[in-house]
Formats: C-alpha cells, structure tokens, sequence
DNA sequence: AAATCCATTTTTGTCGACATAACAAATTTG
DNA sequence: CAAATTTGTTATGTCGACAAAAATGGATTT
C-alpha cells in the first residue's frame, strides 16, 4: 500500500507552481552541462524537493525507495540518488538500514540554523560591499520592482521572489564555502517561510521593508547599515520560521 | 591499467595508523548501530578517508568507481555509496558524468574554510561556556596530558590528539548544525595540518601552548580570554594549512 | 492486560550487467 | 598541415534481482 501522500506520478513530474525552478537553480548550483540533459536522479530530487517545500510531503514523512520509485517510474538506484542528493541538502534524514524520511525541525534547530546563517551573512555582506558593492547594488535594485509586485501578489510569489534574490545575492561572492552554506541554508529553510508568510501576510510587507531598507544602506555605502538592515530579516525571517514550525502542520491544496 | 596508487588493498583495508579511527569517529557521527555491523560502503568511505587524509591519495587524484571496486573487493553500488559519504563531507569533488577526484584545496578555500570556522568556534565556545563550563574545562584538563605526550611523541601522534580534543569539545555541544559544520570542516583539513604539522615540528609546541592558554582561560571562567585563545589557535592552524597547501606534494613512506 | 517471542512482510544493502555519455586517438577533409 | 570528424575506449548512469536487516502483526506467556 502506499504510504506516499501522492496521488499520481503527475504531481511530482509535472509541477506548475514556482517554487520548483527556484528549487532546481538551488540544487544545480556548480553543475555544468555539456549540453547534455542532467541525470534522471537529480530531475527526481528536484521533483522530491519540490514537493518537500511545497508540504506535499510533510515532516517525518517516509520515503521508502520503491514506492518513489514506483510512483516516478525509476529503478531504486535512481532513487537512492535522489535521496542521497536531498540528504547532502538536508531536506531528508538519512539512518543507515532504516531508510529516509522528510526532515523535520524543532524550534532549537530553526534557532540554530538562524544562528549560523547570522554569522555567515556578516561575511558575506562585508566581503559584499568591500569588493562588489556597485554589483550588489545594480542587484537588488533591479529586483525591487519584481519583490513589490509580487508583494501585492497572490500566494507564494512573494517568497520565491525573495529566495531568489537572496540566491542572486549569495550567487555575487567570490566566498564558495560561505555561498553553499548559506544557499542550502536558505533551501532548507524555504518551506517553513512559505508557510508562515502564508499564514501572516502581514509579515511579507514587513520583509520588502527590510529590502528596502538594504538597499538605501547599500546605495549609501554604510556597511555597518547594511548589516544592521540584514540582521533585521533575519531575525524577522527566523520568527516567521518558528511560527511555522510551531503552528500545525497545513497541507497544500 | 590502475591509475591508483595503491599497492594492493591492504594498505586501505588494513591501515594500522592512528588516523583510521579518528576517521571513521567523524564520518560515523549520528549513527545508531542497533548492534549491527555498519554497511560495507561505510567501511569502504572511511577506508578511502584514511587514505586521502594519509596523502596516499593526492589532492586531485581519479577516483574511477571500477578500480576501486576491485581494488577493495566490493561492488560498484557499494563504491558510489562511499564517494557519495565522502562529497558529503566535501573530501571528494564530484561532477555528474564525470565521475570523482580527491579534492584539492587552494589558498583561497583554506582562508574561505578558516573564516566559517571561527565564526562558527564564536558561537560554540560562547554557547559552551555559558552553559557547559565544568564540563569543557574537564575534558581539556583531561586531554592535555595525552596532548603533552603525544607532542614529545613520533611522527603524527600529535596531530591525531589534537583532532579527536577538537571533536570531543564540539560533540559537547548541543548546537547540532555548528558541532556537523565544524566537525565536517575539522575533517576536511586534518590532511594539510599533518602535512603542515610534520614539515614544521615547532608549530606543534606553539599549538600546545595555545590549548594550555585555552585551558587557563576555561578555568578562569573569562569567556574573552577563550574566545581570544581559540582565535590564536585558529590563526596558527591557518598559517599551517596554508603552507602545507603551498608546499610541493610529499607522498606518505 | 502487558510484555515477549516468533513468523511474515516490508525495506534497505549489495550485486552484476547493460546503456549511454565523456574522453582520446586515429582518420579524414579542407 | 590544421581543423573537424569519426571511431574506439573508458567510466558513469541506470536497471532488475537477490540477500540481509528491520519493522509488523499475531499468538503466547507471565
């Protein structure tokens, strides 16, 4: 029987929302094609994170290999690739012999992961308005316009604007390590924003505040208002995380 | 032809030096043996660690899935498996249809990896300090005389000490993210400190006197003075990495 | 009624083989 | 003779099947 909350194959292979292209600029990042189609394993992880963002599949799910397998039309070693790609992203926990399931966060974790990601956008903003603040700037300027559009939006556009810029962003510095910690932070917190803005509208003005506000102190060139602007969304952003770790668990339509 | 440089499997299999155990406690981390013997491509992962971390395996070295299958006796599944634990720990690049190479560290990365990881030493001695003082001045007080010993010792005995003080003061921690973060980063550079540590015998004598310092400043309960040694340490085993990564290649005996 | 034990079933770990893309060398072509 | 193409080889990606371990459910015992 199956186990996986997935109707058909259709809702994994054939999503429409946006989040999957966000998803898959994230895993793909460093992966140069020879114009050559990626390898099936990495279209199933991306379908798998997808769905993970999404909250098709929820926290603690299951994910036993023959039944992705079975549902995606792929053999089981296709799938341990997949899975095994998720788990070096951290969207799924892995023990040996005992399989995978969706990873779930508890509040100390949410904490933790904001923790982390505080410490290393102090790096990347000042390495960031120290050798590249003209980019930054051009960056963010011209994703404002999108950011308040979508603002004003329906659903999810909104945070996936926001993911996106925050990936460009990351994307500017010459800083690989801190760039991969921060880019598969932000992946594995990405679920948890789109509940929680889902849940509190409020809250999205309140971030294309904080954008604006980054953006004034970068065009002024003030880093210490730069970061002082970069901590406020992250500390609103860990809030809105927490709420949505907290509230019971919604699923997607 | 093997394109290996491996005499035989033996010397991965069978390694009777210190670092095979050091190894095979960082990548076994979070893992519950419910009194099962671990899986082979485990076994294999630690086996190919200990050996790029022993240098038989250079920097940039062609990991071809055959050769290591049969050079060590298992299956290609079993290999893949393997190099997947060792990209997660960032020991191997990999690059779809292309296969993998031991990764190879420049200059820029060392710095890149020194940056994270005293960010991240910040928040773990501030956070062990606050909450788990008698704890962590036990645990040094308890290795500093192995380290003293290990220090007047032979060949690489220090540098094994030292590492598995490390781990054992991060595993002290209750931050999960920080203590994987630096536990993968310790991992990843234990290779160039032996190198750096063996080319350089009194960088040793300046290591131990930084965690003697430490220890004091633990003792005292003066988080500053600790967070103040702990950079020191940092700054030394920086200056280490980054020579070992200047330096020509030498092969282990 | 709770806990324990055992057989069944599910699921992961491992294997060998085939298909296909990347790589290198030899060939052809301009 | 240089460049592009073709050909042959190597290595990875994918598949299906078997074996071993773990989870499941029911019968038995305390």
């Amino acid at each position: 029987m199956s186990v996986l909350p997935l109707r058909d194959s259709r809702s994994l292979l054939e999503p429409r929302d946006p989040f999957v292209p966000a998803v898959e600029q994230t895993l793909a990042r460093g992966h140069e094609w020879s114009r050559t189609a990626p390898p099936a394993a990495e279209r199933i992880a991306i379908a798998l994170a997808g769905a993970i963002v999404r909250d098709e599949l929820p926290p603690g799910q299951r994910l036993p290999e023959q039944e992705i397998s079975a549902a995606l039309g792929v053999s089981r070693a296709t799938t341990r690739e997949a899975l095994r790609i998720l788990e070096r992203e951290c969207l799924v926990n892995v023990q040996p012999r005992r399989g995978c399931a969706v990873a779930q966060l508890d509040e100390a974790e949410v904490m933790e992961i904001y923790m982390v990601r505080s410490a290393l956008h102090e790096i990347l903003f000042t390495q960031l308005m120290d050798e590249k603040r003209a980019e930054l700037e051009s960056l963010v300027a011209q994703h404002l316009a999108p950011l308040d559009e979508a603002a004003h939006g329906p659903g999810d556009a909104y945070v996936v604007r926001s993911y996106l810029l925050n990936l460009a962003i990351i994307d500017l510095s010459n800083n690989r390590l801190v760039a991969d910690l921060l880019t598969s932070i932000a992946l594995r917190t990405l679920r948890h924003l789109r509940r929680g803005h889902a849940a509190h509208p409020e809250s999205i003005m309140r971030s294309l505040h904080s954008w604006r506000a980054i953006h004034r102190a970068v065009m002024l060139g003030d880093v210490e208002r730069v970061l002082a602007g970069v901590r406020e969304r992250t500390q609103e952003a860990r809030a809105v995380s927490l709420d949505a770790v907290r509230a019971p668990r919604q699923l997607a339509a």
